[in-house]
DNA sequence: ATGGTTGCTTAGCAA
């Protein structure tokens, strides 16, 4: 930070990656040019064992992970060391898939959250999304207050409005924007969380995930899916929130590009 | 267009 201010700002970012290991050299590209405080992954498609340790801490970053081979996976970097690591839900045996994990930095606590795709409607992954929507709500009940500085980070898979979809009529009945999807993710937030992004981006319009196929990017045909949902006592705090779309272009990109949204703590 | 593209893992699944 240059200035001569003293404001304490908090940078964070979700970025679901596809492949941490594919998406290295991108990666700490742009850990190097954004400088960000904490940065939720997801679909990191490693195990811990194969999670490119040494080059994120050597970019100066600790790391928290929940790792799983090939599919899923979540971490949590942070220029602050992550205290109080929490690993899935802890309350069942459906936490074979990688798709959550909690730390707490710099007194906020921070969940990195790769929600179900739901396959198709109707199908057995359907019901899992929903099912791991509602789940995820409980837990954050039975652990946290809404009162407190939290943030649920990642990719919810979801669009929230039509505002959030550059073909809101042609997408409707898909996983991604299906009424029943929109109502879980809805019921997920009045526990207590607000989407900045949306809050200080009323008009929409902005995307963070297009499909690889049938030239989905250079057609604008995007969804917002990628949110950082923050409680109240944190979502007052926000003051930028933007889109890296420049990372959904160029060579080998994430489908998905990285939402960042910076928080004034002071 | 029950299509199309990408990644992991090696032909099929998941997204």
């Amino acid at each position: 930070m240059t200035g001569t201010t003293q404001e304490v700002a908090l940078k964070v970012v979700t970025w679901n990656v596809n492949s941490v290991r594919t998406r290295l050299d991108r990666l700490l590209a742009f850990l190097e040019r954004e400088d960000a405080d904490i940065v939720c992954l997801q679909e990191l498609k490693a195990s811990e064992d194969r999670f490119p340790s040494e080059a994120i801490e050597a970019a100066g970053y600790h790391f928290a992970i929940n790792g799983q081979k090939t599919y899923n996976g979540v971490a949590v970097l942070s220029k602050s060391e992550p205290r109080e690591i929490s690993c899935g839900m802890d309350d069942s045996d459906w936490d074979d898939q990688a798709r959550l994990l909690g730390v707490t930095v710099d007194g906020v606590r921070v969940y990195s959250a790769y929600f179900p795709n739901g396959g198709s409607i109707g199908s057995d992954k359907w019901e899992f999304k929903l099912g791991w929507i509602r789940r995820l709500k409980q837990y954050l009940a039975d652990h946290h207050d809404p009162g407190d500085k939290l943030l649920v980070c990642g990719d919810s898979n979801v669009a929230i409005a039509d505002s959030d979809v550059a073909n809101p009529k042609r997408w409707a009945d898909t996983v991604l924007f299906a009424e029943a999807a929109r109502a879980a993710l809805k019921d997920l937030m009045d526990w207590g969380l607000i989407d900045v992004f949306g809050k200080l981006n009323p008009d929409g319009g902005i995307y963070s995930w297009w499909d690889y196929r049938q030239l989905a990017f250079p057609k604008g045909d995007g969804l917002r899916i990628d949110h950082i949902l923050a409680t109240e006592p944190m979502a007052q705090l926000a003051s930028e929130a933007r889109v890296d779309r420049d990372e959904r272009k160029g060579k080998q990109p994430s489908d998905h590009a990285p939402v960042i949204v910076t928080f004034d703590l002071s």
